[in-house]
RNA sequence: GCAGGUGUAGUUCAAUGGUAGAAUUCCAGCCUUCCAAGCUGGCUAUGUGGGUUCGAUUCCCAUCACCUGCUCCA
């Protein structure tokens, strides 16, 4: 195994088609990416393999695909409208930045700056001399509201109350929509609804390529249950998130929990899940119990009942969710980290390999004419298992060179067609990781390959 | 956000106040019967926008992106 570095898994994929930078030709857009072709499979790879844990293989879990757009009161219950904004101001002489009401805070802990209007502290600070903790002078830029939420405008006009925001979390669409999904399904507690899908932040930190950026897509899954059931519960989907990501292939030394001592306005407990990047240990999922909080704030808001009525004891109450999020690119990121290796196969000679879980890989078969005299017969092969799997044909250059290629990308195996092929029907399939190769059937080759994707 | 540095083919590097050269990749042809072979040919670049100048890829300014360090943050 050789380094990984971060400049290696960009270059890979910028150079292979896994992930390209965002509006390139533009001079790029700062956090943001696209996926190319390998980029997208392999993330939808990674949805298929969580839909089928998460939905599919769990009783009562229910996929759900909510709008990004939601009315702008569910931001205000949720708390994002004040608690994701904050006022920021910069001291002009050493432009150091900082949030206007730590400022007013720090300097007189008696002051309350969070009752304070965006003028009054502005005032406060003028009156008082609140003198930079960085430089000591007083002489400031206006105060400029920072909010991590993007904020659009609907219809034709732009006034305040045509503001609608690109949702910062996901989350908001399962509870705005669980009694719809309890009624529909006929659930009981406890229940899941998971969905797959984009959110925003206007984040202004650089991220470490994909893993911090202003655009990312969620995988999240929201449990509602009876309060005394949840920390049960929360404990139950920490492990099997970590569970999770070791099926994916990431191994269990270079995952971590990670316990939250400060918590977010909305949750009782919170824990992540972390994965040693080359960069240093980063979230991957998180974890947490939301309480009641959220839905008693939409019951509040909304004015209509988010309760429960239990069939078992007609209770009524409102759930408690534990809330597990996974991030997408960050797991696409760590796969790709955890699966690039350059081999020594002989002296000088070494290879780029993704060793990519088979169920991940882009493409799951090439398939390479030895010769390009052998193009029909190859042709033949390829239309017949690109029915069954993703597959790449590739008769340019040497076989050695054609297989490296495919190890780059992770393509789990080869099957070569060659002259004996066209007396007997058979091909030489050949294995990314051992790379040994069996003699078999052409007709043999989906049946083969497919024992060997299993999740 | 602050400070410093860097921007030339897809990639890695040259060179120059008079519009750029190579290696590699890629494509085509020849050759080749299983792990980056060889030969021939071909495509492709001065991040963007201004300024100075007869003329700018080169000098100046701005901008954008990236790298390193610091700061901040979910």
């Amino acid at each position: 195994m050789k380094d990984v570095t971060m400049e290696k898994i960009v270059a890979l994929c910028k150079g292979r088609g896994f992930i390209y930078p965002g509006s390139e030709i533009y001079g790029g857009l700062a956090n943001t990416w696209d996926y190319g072709p390998l980029g997208a499979r392999l993330k939808n790879n990674i949805k298929d393999t969580w839909r089928k844990r998460f939905i599919q293989e769990r009783k009562n879990s229910y996929e759900l695909d909510a709008d990004i757009l939601m009315h702008p009161r569910v931001w205000e219950a949720s708390g994002h409208v004040a608690s994701f904004s904050d006022p920021l101001i910069d001291c002009k002489e050493c432009k150091m930045r900082h949030r206007a009401d730590n400022l007013i805070n720090d300097f007189d802990p008696n002051a309350d700056a969070d009752a304070m209007t965006q003028e009054e502290m502005i005032n406060y600070i003028k009156e008082h001399k609140v003198p930079c903790p960085n430089c000591g002078k007083s002489d400031y830029t206006d105060i400029r509201q920072f909010n991590l939420m993007f904020q659009t405008y609907r219809g034709v006009t732009t006034d305040n109350k045509s503001i609608i925001y690109l949702r910062p979390e996901n989350a908001q669409g399962e509870y705005v929509n669980y009694l719809n999904v309890q009624r529909t399904t006929r659930a009981k507690l406890p229940f899941s609804i998971g969905q797959i899908g984009k959110a925003f932040r206007n984040e202004i930190t650089p991220g470490n390529f994909t893993f911090r950026t202003i655009e990312f897509e969620q995988m999240e899954f929201q449990t509602f249950c009876k309060e005394g059931t949840d920390s049960d519960l929360y404990k139950y989907f920490k492990e099997y998130g970590k569970k999770y990501f070791m099926d994916l292939g990431l191994p269990e030394e270079k995952l971590r929990f990670h316990d939250h001592e400060k918590l977010a306005h909305y949750a009782k407990e919170a824990c992540d899940i972390e994965y040693l990047f080359p960069f240093g240990w980063g979230e991957i999922n998180g974890t947490h119990n939301r309480t009641n909080f959220d839905l008693s704030r939409h019951q509040e808001y909304s004015g209509k009942s988010m309760e429960y009525l239990d069939p078992e004891t007609n209770e009524r109450y409102i759930p408690y969710i534990i809330e597990s999020t996974y991030g997408l690119d960050r797991t696409v990121l760590a796969i790709l980290c955890e699966s690039y290796d350059e081999e020594e196969i002989a002296e000088g000679d070494t290879r780029v390999v993704l060793h990519l879980n088979p169920v991940l890989a882009p493409y799951k078969v090439a398939v390479l004419p030895l010769s390009k005299k052998l193009s029909e017969k190859a042709e033949e092969v390829y239309s017949k298992l690109c029915k069954k799997f993703m597959c790449d044909y590739d008769e340019a250059g040497s076989i050695g060179k054609r297989y490296r290629r495919e190890d780059e990308i992770g393509t789990p195996y080869c099957v070569t067609v060659d002259f004996d092929t066209l007396e007997d029907e058979t091909v030489t399939v050949r294995d990314r990781d051992t790379m040994e190769q069996v003699r078999i059937k052409i007709d043999e080759v989906e049946s083969y390959i497919q024992e060997k994707i299993v999740f």
